[in-house]
DNA sequence: TTGAAAGCGGTACCAG
DNA sequence: CTGGTACCGCTTTCAA
């Protein structure tokens, strides 16, 4: 079922279906809707890869991302499909379960299907990948990684901040043995969440901070802390490096008979959904999801971004919920 | 950067630079590396567009969900990529967030990408979307709705056996009085898990059922149940279409101060993660999402199904936890 | 207002 | 083993 198909049906060029079907420049109304017609009856839906190799400016953006089991990835990636198909674009997602072979295959992909823009969400990146994206000419936004290059923009929220505002919340309440759930990828030596709080040690010399981590998941949460409560019975407080772990967490705390917060504190990260639904209600940080899709859709199909190697920075705030409270424990 | 870029970089003719990528037929390992080189310096990746146009077999399928937010669906796009990948094929998602224009419009970019099959995990479909469905040849696999048709599959859970189950526990419980919470979607006529909780009161002649839907969302669960609470505080136990309003609804109950399971219980559907981390912990019914997705690969890629026009059924079975418990009210 | 034809970037068949 | 070339289906001048 081509083009050629339909205009002959409709006693026209391959051309004037063509046009048609693009509304574009005039066309009699009575070939016109005699194309239609035949599109209709033969149920004639034009071939994408055809019209894409023709030359047409791409109409669709990649999305990759690290976890979409993770809502915090999801609800980004939703964002900015809703912006994209305000815009008439369709976007294409790739998930890279944090495996840095496999974000370079799915970037390898984008580039091959000539998308119009590229969103990475992910925290793996090598240098190499980088420099691979840098060759093609192609619009990219990093979050939370990557350094300032030709036509890239970073988005980044200033973790530094909120996960400071978290220890010292904590701090304040008597805590003075807390335990950090992250996942592999937050471990590295580059990663902003897990060096904070190990930072914090500095400022708060009374402070113990034993450090675990498992894969990003309900599961991995819930793991990390029974590795974490086992090999120290004394901590009074969890910080989670995000919402999910978090809610894991709360799980294997609850299962030792423990509660919360009054034996354990627990703190997620970025605010999602389920931070509000979870019980108890979640102590966490709030990362704009929305806003962090919007601005993706600004720079890649808006391209309203007046200075290229733009840096967009984000300044997260404290929510505070039922899940922390003072230490009962010394 | 194209073929022909390469080609003449490594001074061989487009076509054995196609040999070479596609590691086909005899090309003397000589000229071979020569190309490998000119491929690496130049960074080249084939367009994809171009690829499948020059008629090679499609390497992608579609999944179109109703709710991609709902783990439930995410699951099941999950066990399909993973079967997918494997065969070396991409997995193309599309949501209609229970839109049935934008499932015909979802349709018709599966289409026009030329998939070599679509799976529509969706509970929106109307008659003229299958038909324009089965004017191309395309394989396709329903989930929980669909007629029977040329080379169609239908996957169907058994719902009403799920459902009764779940009744019959509640009612043995001593439960009499029992909410209903559905999404928009499930509650026409023909949707079967609504409907077998209202048919199960002419099996129980003193049972009483209300039923109340809204979104499919853990916001849309917590509202639904305020409202049926609202209108009838004597209800002993919720049930809910599925685990996200569950936990959605669990969370409205605690609010009013009740207790879970003392004041009311409640179940959910289809024994996603989550239903195991939130607390109570939640019964449900299990609904094995691996094996649907293995099941639409296997028709989809593998092309297993020996009987086209075949029906594969799915009995589940309960999973009780700690959501549930005898009726301490009359 | 419409048609003919030249690509777009690959693949694969046919010669050599 | 390698090159030439005819498509694949659509868009877009260029002419008529």
């Amino acid at each position: 079922m081509n083009l050629e198909e339909v205009a002959r049906r409709a006693k026209v060029s391959t051309a004037t279906v063509s046009r048609v079907l693009n509304n574009a420049s005039l066309v009699k109304s009575t070939t016109r809707t005699r194309v239609m017609r035949a599109v209709e009856q033969l149920k004639y839906q034009p071939n994408l890869h055809a019209r894409s190799l023709a030359g047409v400016k791409s109409r669709s953006i990649g999305v990759i991302v690290s976890n979409i089991e993770n809502p915090f990835f999801l609800d980004i990636y939703k964002a900015v499909e809703a912006g994209a198909h305000a815009e008439g674009y369709e976007v294409i997602m790739a998930n890279t379960d944090y495996r840095s072979e496999q974000l370079l295959t799915s970037i390898r992909l984008m580039i091959g299907r000539r998308v119009a823009g590229l969103a990475a969400i992910v925290s793996e990146m090598d240098a190499d990948v980088i420099a691979e994206l840098n060759e093609h000419q192609i619009p990219v936004v990093f979050y939370d990684v990557g350094a300032p290059l030709q036509n890239v923009t970073n988005i980044r929220v200033n973790y530094r901040r909120g996960m400071k505002k978290l220890i010292d919340y904590l701090y304040s309440l008597g805590h003075r043995r807390i335990g950090f759930v992250g996942h592999h990828a937050t471990l590295g030596p580059i990663h902003e969440r897990a060096n904070v709080v190990l930072e914090s040690v500095a400022r708060y010399p009374d402070l113990v901070v034993k450090t675990g981590a498992d894969v990003d998941s309900l599961e991995g949460g819930r793991r990390a802390t029974r590795a974490l409560l086992s090999a120290d019975s004394g901590l009074t407080a969890i910080v989670c490096v995000n919402d999910l772990m978090a809610v894991g967490a709360m799980r294997e705390i609850r299962e030792r008979g423990l509660r919360i917060p009054e034996d354990i504190s627990v703190t997620g990260f970025d605010n999602v959904k389920l931070s509000q639904f979870c019980y108890p209600a979640l102590t966490t940080v709030h990362i704009p999801r929305n806003q962090i899709g919007q601005n993706i859709c600004d720079v890649l199909i808006l391209n309203t971004n007046t200075i290229l190697e733009q840096e967009i920075l984000i300044d997260p705030e404290l929510v505070l919920r039922d899940s922390t409270g003072p230490t009962l424990r010394r």
